[in-house]
Order: C-alpha cells, then structure tokens, then sequence
RNA sequence: GGGAUCGUAGUUCAGUUGGUUAGAACGCCGGCCUGUCAAGCCGGAGGUCGAGAGUUCGAGUCUCUUCGGUCCCGCCA
C-alpha cells in the first residue's frame, strides 16, 4: 500500500507537480481505450485520477477491469488540467493525477445498489448494505452533523459548568410511561433489569448528592410502536439543575440552543424564545408543538354557525375553522383527500366555503344568508379566491384535527420554508390527563413533574383542572425538548404518586428510594431532555429519523443488516430459567 | 391493535379489459475507443413476477391468506 499522502478532497493548483500518494474507492470510472478516468474517493472528496497507457508502468488491462467501489492505492504526480477541461463542480476540479503505480488494495463483489445514487435502491435494501448507503454523500454529512452536534453540546454545557455523569443503563422497571425493554438476570433467576427510557431518577438524585448541574448525551430505550421521528432506542442530551425555577432552564437552553444552531448552521436564534401556553397553541394553532413558520390560525365560528341553517354544527362543543387564501383553487377532489384526511383524526368530516365575488360560494354556503356570510367573511377576513375549511364537534376533535389540517396544507402549498427555524416555549401544561381505558389519571409529563404553585390546594378538590411546571421546547413542528421543576417535597410527591392510583406501598416498592432520597435535603431542581435525533434532523434537514442514525432499525424494531432480533441457544435460555410459550396462533 | 400503500432482472421501474416468447434504463460480462467527468458506441448474460392457496381453458394482472418495507391513527409519562 501507498500510504496516502493526502486526502481525496484536498489537491489543488498548489500541488502540481508533486508526487503524492491518495487511497480511496472507485467512484466512478470512464475508460477511453488508452486513457481511463477514474474519480477517487474519500470521505474528504473526490480527485480525478488518469492512466495514460504511455505513463503507466503496471498491468494496463488490470486497470480497464476496475469498477465502481474498488478500494486502490496509488501514487501519481498532480498536474494542471487543460483548458476545457477542468470540472467547475469539483473542489478538486482544476488538477488531476497522472497515476504512476497503483495497488489494487481490496475488489468489491457485484454492488446490490449503485451507491452515487442514494435513491437506486429501495429502503430495506439499503438497510440491510447500511455500510453501503453510509458511504453517499448524503449519510455522510450527516453523520458528520451529528457528530459536531455531540461536541458543540458538550462544549457549551462543560463550558457553562455542566458536569457529564454517566447512568446505568441496567435498571429498575417502573411503573407509568411507556413499555420497558426487559434484560433477565442471570445471577437472579425470575428478575429483569430494564433498560431506561430516560435517566430521570438518576438524574434527580444526582442533584440530590450535590451535582447542581449535570448533563449526558445518553441512549434512551422504548419498546413502543414506531414513525418517521421514533425509534426503539434514541438518543437525549439530558440536563439537570439544582436552585431553579423555569427561568434558569429557559435561559440556560436558549443558550445551548442558540450555541448549536449557531455552529452548525450559523443561524441566529431569536433571543429570547417566544412562549406560548398549551391551551393556547392548541386554541391557536391546534397544536402542542406548532409549526410557527406560518400562519393558517384556527378562527372560532361556533356563533356564526349558529346562526346559520346548517343544524349539524349546533350541538356540537367547538366549531372551528382555518382560511387558506387563495385555496379556491382547491378541486372537489383535493377536498374529498382532505376530508379523508382529517378523518384519521375522528372528525366526522370537513366542510368548506369559498370566496367569490364577495360572497361565500360551494360547500355549505347555501345554509348561510347573505348577511350572515357578510358577518363570517369580515370576521374570518376570506378575500375572493381563498377556501375556509370548518370542523365542528367536540373540542378535543376539532382542534387536534384541524391542527393536522393545517400542517398538511402547509405541506401542499410550501409554506413552511425549510430555512427558517422558528423556536417556541409551551408552557403550562396540564399536570393530569384521565385515562379513560384505565379508568384513571395518567401524568401528562412524569409523576415527578412539580404542580404549579397556585394550584396545590386544587391536587385535592379538583386534580383536572391543575397546572405542571413543565413545558416543552418545539421548533418548526417538531418537539425537540421536554422537562418539568420536580417535586423536591416528599409529601408532595406522595400525593401526586396517589392521584395516579399507586398505592403508598406500590409507590413505597417502585419509587421508595426516590423519596427516601427527597427526604435527607432535595435542592428545588429542575430539568430538561433534548431528543438529540430529532434535533439532527432539523439541522440536516432529513424528515426521517433513520438519516441520522448510523444503525437505525426498521418501523418494526428489526435491524436488516445484523438481523435483530433473534433466537438465542437453549442453553443460554436455560442460564436465564426462561421458557418461550408457543406461539398464541 | 387498526388503516393506507408498495413488493416484477443485481437495482429502479413499465407491463392495457386476464391471452403467444414478461420489456426499458442503470449495473454486470465481452468488444471498440487517448480527454472524459451520469463518457460514448456494439454485443451478451441475467426473471420462482415476495410466499402460499384459490377462481379460470389460461393469472405478473382477479380473490383469499401470509411475509416484508414505508407512512399514518392508537400508543410513545
């Protein structure tokens, strides 16, 4: 092997003349007879490099049977293009290399995909040859966000005086939240680690011994069904401070955010970030983690349809409606695809009206006389042109529907420009949510999250109506961070654990060495949890969570390229004292 | 748990109302070619139409079952 003497992105005018080394895969090879092109890469670039049969001194003919992704070392002298013939698209694009001996270091087998083009291959394939698909350009860069994400977090944070403490990744189930992953024991016959879906209790109790301020960009696990934005195992940057209240969390992560969106993709982040309560953004924009890059506001018509001869809205809690200008365009087809649409959110359907001549034209605008769509137009502002789409029924429908709705409009028309990073607070949450299956309250954050002061006394009377102390960092949609003030008071957290229907004693067994722990001097503290993939993903600009994970693992937990999971020996069944039942079918 | 959608050559796709020998491009193999950069030109190999069952004289095409991918609802404190 020729040890490379520079990389495949790093040859320039400079250089000519000079006798270098370069080590690389076959990108693409162009073979005129007596003269052959290949481009040679790395992970640097890409760098022309030519066999000329007169300069040559090894086997011409093994030279004409390369082919793409063969691994080749060789040593050359870097010379000038001629004119005509320097490639503008290349960084490297003005020099070549007259090769003067190569080593064919490592002959690739026949490529499933062609792998310049990341689109030549259906999904599962390139999963499945995921060191294949790792080397497009496109993963490439990505992973490489994602690793000067890592370092931007850390250097932030140690620089602000986080310290990184390392978790266990073997522990306790619990009880609340979603499915644990299970680990059986060996040495404990019958009894299970489970993986952490966050490091939460560690975390808490760090700041109990003293910590302050802690951080860990740490693997999270679970076992839940998955999307775009989900999978089994994911990755936090988790953050925890002692002697706070909101104020410290927001300050100190606006900064962190800013830090990160300023190095990776030199954007300035608003300064402060904007908040907004959750009962209004759902009101607002139908959402907990709106999409604030637009505008398509959800408008209150209840009074207007009340007027009107349309009956089907009368009885119902909450009648909405969003205007898209210059939506008139849209084909009773387009609509029926929307009506379907919304649909999946349980509204029952969606009725229209378009703007026309001043007048409200099509849909249900008959059952609207003349004065009424004069009222309706001047409150909803519809111009000639526009479409208003109205769901009516209860609220708990409408706004989540029509929040959807909006979001898929948005997707049509292009609003939400992929350039723009819109960050937003969502504050006070509602700290219960009833579970109508289990028939009781479920935390809406986790059962640590702190009740909002004023509402303490309301934990008794009316548990419903109380507010948390947590909130949410979204940005262009997505949620990208989520946190709460805990309780430090065990009395408190007793009573929150009871609302939730744990006993004392279930409590005492699941979460007793936690409040054990609030007992010998808890610090008020508080924190937060980046979903560091989701954040990759905005910086990339992926909409898949899988172009930013180097493994990833298919919507059904599988990993295509190793094969997990799977079946293991008997005998190591056996060790752990576990029999699989046969199959329910 | 539910819904939608996709599965045809190594790969991406086409394949009409069910009808003869299932096509194209890229890749692969062979040949020509000294200035290309998605090189070009000529030739060739390559198919259990995801799997199974059914309807039919006849199934890539219709029906059912099943497996896998993707997207969504539920779920994900």
């Amino acid at each position: 092997m020729y040890k490379r003497t520079h990389t495949c992105g790093e040859l320039r005018k400079d250089h000519i003349d000079e006798t270098i080394h370069l080590n690389g895969w076959v990108n693409t090879v162009r073979l005129h007879g007596q003269v052959i092109f290949i481009d040679l890469r790395d992970r640097y670039g890409k760098t022309q490099i030519v066999f000329n049969s007169e300069d040559y001194n090894g086997d011409f003919v093994a030279v004409k049977k390369l082919s793409m992704e063969d691994v080749l070392s060789i040593k050359g002298t870097v010379q000038s293009r001629s004119e005509g013939a320097v490639n503008p698209d290349m960084s490297t694009g003005e020099i070549e290399v007259a090769v003067d001996s190569m080593e064919l270091l490592s002959e690739t087998a026949p490529l499933p995909f062609v792998i310049t083009d990341r689109e030549s291959a259906l999904e599962d394939l390139r999963l499945k040859y995921r060191y294949l698909e790792l080397r497009t350009d496109e993963l490439q860069k990505n992973i490489l966000t994602r690793h000067k994400t890592y370092q931007a977090v850390r250097s932030y944070l140690s620089d602000n005086n986080f310290v990184e403490i390392e978790t266990p990744t073997l522990m306790k189930s619990t009880p609340e939240g979603a499915r644990d992953f299970l680990v059986p024991s060996r040495i404990h016959h019958g009894k299970f680690y489970a993986l952490p879906q966050s490091p939460q209790l560690y975390k808490q109790i760090l700041m109990i011994s003293g910590f302050d301020r802690y951080f860990q960009i740490v693997k999270c696990f679970r076992d839940e069904d998955f999307r775009a934005d989900r999978q089994p195992e994911f990755t936090q940057i988790d953050v925890e401070m002692s002697f706070v209240d909101e104020e410290d969390i927001y300050s100190n992560m606006e900064g962190l955010t800013r830090h990160i969106f300023k190095e990776l993709n030199d954007v300035d982040l608003p300064d402060p970030f904007p908040r907004i309560t959750y009962a209004d953004a759902l009101a607002k924009y139908g959402s907990d983690k709106p999409d604030t890059r637009y505008e398509l506001f959800l408008n209150d018509v209840k009074e207007f349809t009340d007027r009107s001869e349309f009956n089907a809205f009368k009885s119902a809690e909450s009648v909405k409606a969003i205007v898209l200008p210059g939506g008139a365009k849209y084909s009773r087809k387009i609509i029926d695809g929307l009506t379907d649409f919304v649909k999946k959110y349980k509204a029952k359907g969606l009725t229209w009206m378009k703007g026309e001549n001043g007048k409200l034209s099509g849909g249900i605008a008959k059952f609207f006389d003349e004065n009424l769509q004069s009222d309706l137009i001047h409150a909803t502002e519809i111009k000639d042109g526009d479409i208003i789409f109205i769901i009516g029924d209860e609220k708990t429908v409408v706004e989540p529907a029509l929040g959807a709705l909006r979001v898929e409009i948005a997707k049509r028309e292009g609003l939400a420009d992929p350039n723009i990073y819109k960050p937003l607070w969502v504050t006070s949450f509602p700290m219960f949510e009833y579970d109508e299956v289990e028939n009781r309250y479920t935390a809406m954050h986790h059962p640590f999250t702190a009740p909002h002061q004023d509402d303490i006394e309301k934990l008794e009377t009316d548990p419903a109506s109380v507010l948390s102390r947590g909130y949410d960092l979204t940005m262009n949609g997505h949620e990208i961070a989520g946190g709460s003030i805990r309780i430090h008071s065990p009395e408190i957290q007793n009573k929150v654990f009871s609302l939730l229907g744990l006993s004392l004693e279930d409590a005492k067994e699941k979460f007793g060495f936690l409040v054990e722990a609030l007992t010998y001097g808890a610090p008020p503290h508080g924190g937060i949890a980046f979903g560091f993939d989701r954040l990759v993903m905005i910086l990339t600009g992926s909409n898949n969570i899988r172009d930013v994970i180097a493994f990833p693992k298919t919507t059904s937990a599988v990993s295509l390229m190793d094969d997990a999971p799977n079946t293991v020996s008997s005998q190591q069944l056996n060790e752990l004292g576990i029999q699989i039942k046969p199959d329910k079918n």
